[in-house]
RNA sequence: GGUGAGGUGGGUGAGUGGCUUAAACCAACAGUUUGCUAAACUGUCGUACGGGUAACCGUACCGGGGGUUCGAAUCCCCCCCUCACCGCCA
């Protein structure tokens, strides 16, 4: 969430600021503003009357210590409606700060000042392209239909065991799997990132440290017996790493990386683009999780673009980057870069990758910082992106590497997978 | 699952109602000394909110929440978590 400092000293810019993601923010900023007047206010004067109560029982205290018993008991009575006082002053100052807190996490992140405008995914600019896009025969099949002539993924074996979303990988498709999970934290590893192995569940308060709670709560499976919750992505168990964190100036950037499966309720997305590998509920995915100082963000978001872009060259897949606009951007996202590869035998491009600068607005609520020359903490910001999600990688490696032969493997995962042709 | 012991600052850990402004040690940082390293010595060393141009002042915080009391890290109640041993088990 936003500080409420930057809120109520910067209150016509975030106004402003906030239209671009299409929120209609003066009322509700108008009520944090007041609110937090009010707050001001009832804080000063609790702390006025707690400070006179301390007084007054210190003093209780050297009366009694003294044997002035009768002296005491007179101070004694004047403590009573000094008491109440307090009492509901600070009664009044919780429920203001919890309609702080309600409100604020109502509020979407400030977009970069470099986001464009927009509405819908069309309005997103493409920044770069790269590869290039394979000729296929006019009989060339989907990955699904590919999945089933070489036996790599049974989908409907999945429903028998789980549901629809969970696909069972086999033989070569399993070992493909396998290899792309290494191939990615490999090259994670020699680009800087520290390896990390996080759990697959994570408890309420990960939850709401990055986000993904109160507002996504119908995303995640919940394992409500101990109340748990199925990680949506590692970004939420590695990034709960710094939560109430004060990190040292000189630990920054820190960088890891992390393979996980991801468990996606997707509730509500059925029946549009998801055949095949293209939307499921259990999937692999290698995330890249920054934490930076806030004025060289920027630069590490630059950086894991270019580290993805290696990834998609290296595959030989083609590729382009969008700089999603306002209207199209994750709620809690600064600035956006997607990574679509063209998938060529349904002729779409697939998201395979987001990568995003998060500034403070993940670290306010985290309460990760740094303290720097000053001494003083202050927020770091917070980066994540897929490097990569595999599935849909799957899907434009299989279908733009279809031959007659069969399924050709790019050189740089040949190590990897151990051969050469599905 | 059973039994027991615990949760205090960056770490170890003292503190059983007011002398706590949380001791002491370690770590960290600055300085002195020093051929270098090390050691020694001196000093600094929490977070948040509020007030103030500032130095500084006030308030809150000892796992979380409630209660008793003029006054709670300390007493009472509820909850959460951790550790040890036993049982089960990859």
């Amino acid at each position: 969430m936003l500080t409420l400092k930057f809120i109520t000293e910067n209150k016509e810019e975030v106004i402003r600021r906030l239209a671009k993601k299409h929120f209609d923010g003066a009322e509700i900023i108008g009520q944090v503003v007041e609110l937090d007047a009010k707050r001001r206010s009832v804080q000063a004067s609790l702390d006025a009357e707690s400070a006179e109560m301390n007084a007054l029982s210190k003093a209780i205290g050297e009366l009694f210590k003294q044997g002035k018993q009768t002296e005491a008991s007179e101070a004694k009575a004047k403590t009573a409606e000094l008491k109440d006082a307090i009492k509901a002053q600070s009664t009044e100052l919780d429920s203001i700060e919890k309609q702080l807190i309600d409100i604020l996490v109502t509020i979407p992140n400030l977009p970069h000042e470099s986001v464009p405008e927009g509405r819908v995914a069309e309005d997103n600019v493409v920044e770069k392209m790269g590869g290039t896009i394979p000729e296929l025969p006019e009989d060339a099949l989907p990955h699904w239909e590919l999945a089933k002539k070489y036996d790599l993924i049974d989908f409907e074996l999945g429903v028998k065991i789980t549901g629809a979303g969970f696909p069972v990988y086999k033989g070569k498709g399993a070992r493909l799997q396998r290899a792309l999970i290494n191939f990615f934290l490999d090259n994670a590893r020699e680009a800087g990132y520290l390896e990390i192995q996080p759990p697959y569940v994570v408890n309420q308060a990960s939850g709401y440290g990055t986000g993904q709670l109160p507002d996504k709560e119908g995303q995640m499976y919940h394992a409500n017996l101990d109340d748990l919750y199925l990680i949506p992505t590692a970004e939420v168990p590695v990034t709960n790493i710094y939560r109430d964190v004060i990190l040292q100036e000189s630990e920054l950037p820190v960088k890891n990386t992390a393979y996980s499966a991801c468990f996606r309720r997707e509730a509500g997305s059925y029946g549009k683009d998801v055949r095949g590998l293209n939307r499921l509920h259990q999937f692999d995915k290698v995330e890249i999780v920054r934490i930076d100082k806030p004025e060289h963000s920027y630069d590490s978001l630059k950086e894991m673009v270019a580290y993805v872009q290696t990834l998609v060259d290296k595959l030989e897949l083609p590729w382009r980057i969008l700089r999603l606009c306002g209207g199209d951007m994750s709620f809690t996202s600064a600035l956006t870069f997607d990574f679509e590869v063209f998938s060529a035998a349904q002729k779409r491009w697939l998201e395979v990758s987001s990568v995003s600068n998060f500034e403070s607005y993940q670290a306010n609520r985290l309460k990760c910082r740094y303290k720097g020359e000053d001494k003083k903490a202050q927020l770091c910001h917070t980066l994540n992106g897929s490097a990569l999600a595999l599935p849909r990688i799957v899907a434009a490696l299989l279908e733009n590497n279809q031959t007659p032969e069969g399924i050709r493997i790019p050189k740089a995962l040949v190590p990897y997978t151990g051969f050469e042709m599905i």
